[in-house]
DNA sequence: GCATTATTGTATCAAAATGATACAATAGGC
DNA sequence: GCCTATTGTATCATTTTGATACAATAATGC
């Protein structure tokens, strides 16, 4: 993991107290935004999280809205910061707005923790609602951006997800579900794997999708029938059997 | 249409005026919720929309998120207090937070003319993001009930709407997508019919939501495959030909 | 009564999609 | 040149879907 650097506890809670004091004039009280990024490495559907300063717990990558800013804008502002990609495929597939999760204790343990405690009325501390989106990002090209609050990025394959605040292991659930429906109609896959590749590995993104395994020639027979692929050149690469044709998503 | 009173300017000023000194206390600042209320009658697929003041103009039924609500009971709270109705279908299905959408700029000229200028620092005044659930509901049961600001509150066929303000066209039409996917995936069809019906009511039914036809036979044949039904007595409706069987959704 | 009519329920074709399996092609290892 | 692992295609059977035919039947009108 690069781009790291975790901040002394000083300038921490030097970071998080200007924030505190202009966040009220730059941001929308009560909304924020959070994101499910899905990468696809290893053979695995991946999830990028936050580690939760130095505990063992982790969060969804989220921000805040400015604002003039519109819900769609926030995200994709947010994943830039946090991934450093341009043109990232985003949809948004649900609003977390439940009442508990305002008040997850964890949370606002570790935060007293870290910071202080925070006036009951103070901007932060008060209810969110947060609208999520998931994103699909090549995992090569991604370059992982670190912040004060959260110490640490990581990849997590997404059936052994570690310790998550908040509820965003149902929300992790709920954007696999959207995935699963938008990779049928949408064909949303091209945003997880390369420029190129083999027929075996699409039926690997795909079964790492749907979380199961498809007959290989039926898979080839039914996603050549769609007419969305294009073949190119064969693959030679040293293995000793006959080399793959490579496949490209035709624009 | 019952139950519409439309209150004298006066009385309507007196009223705005006790909200907006109110809400800030009781409501979420910056977050509400539309509803998109589906109902079928007459082999139609109906929307019900409010009047805005005396206006040509129509909006979705919505309000505000109590400070210690989650948006799920938000939700239900605003569709009891417009349908008189228990129980009631629901699907949370998009979160509309585009910049435009607050610059309505018909909506506040008419709110203007309504009930004077609002202060630009005013609660009601700032931006808004607003979550959107759309309801079934059996029509026959529903009891529309105005409120101050809306003096009307009518069933529109979904393809005949008339002017509506803000996005509320896109949210209706965003509504209706994922009502399809979700009659399909939820058998959500029982909540916009009666407890017992006909196949023929039933197709109709799927028509009007898809927009589409069905061959009847195969319509039944696949119906009935999904092991859902449960066939009744025969329904003699004094016409002269074979009467049809009756059907309930399988609880 | 009995033919007539409109509608409903079921059966039966053909066509398309899917599931399961067989088999030929082939790139490199030995 | 044989062997092996993998890939691409073909070919079955089965299931699902689309289109059509046809029998059943509840009132009507003679």
């Amino acid at each position: 993991m690069s781009n790291i650097d975790i901040i002394s506890d000083k300038e921490l809670k030097k970071g998080i107290k200007q924030f505190l004091e202009t966040a009220p004039d730059i941001y929308m009280a009560g909304v924020s935004v959070d994101t499910v990024i899905f990468g696809f490495h290893n053979d695995k559907l991946k999830a990028l999280l936050l580690r939760f300063g130095n505990t063992p717990y982790f969060i969804l990558p989220g921000g805040y809205i400015m604002k003039e800013e519109s819900l769609d804008d926030a995200a994709l502002r947010i994943l830039q910061e946090r991934t450093a990609l341009e043109n990232i495929y985003l949809e948004q597939f649900y609003t977390s707005g439940s009442i508990s999760r305002s008040k997850e204790e964890v949370a606002i343990e570790l935060t007293q923790k870290m910071i202080g405690t925070i006036p009951h009325s103070n901007w932060f501390a008060q209810r969110f609602v947060s609208v999520c989106y998931y994103a699909l990002v090549d995992d090569t090209k991604v370059n992982p951006v670190t912040e004060a609050f959260f110490t640490e990025v990581k990849w997590f394959d997404i059936s052994r997800l570690p310790k998550v605040l908040y509820d965003h292991d149902a929300i992790i659930n709920k954007a696999l579900k959207r995935l699963q429906s938008d990779l049928d109609e949408k064909l949303a896959g091209s945003n997880l794997i390369g420029e190129t590749f083999t027929m075996g590995q699409l039926q690997k993104l795909y079964e790492a999708v749907y979380q199961k395994e498809f007959v290989r020639t039926n898979f080839q027979r039914k996603i050549l029938s769609l007419g969305v692929l294009e073949r190119l050149e064969k693959q030679y690469n040293g293995k000793s059997h006959k080399a793959p044709y490579l496949y490209r998503f035709i624009k």
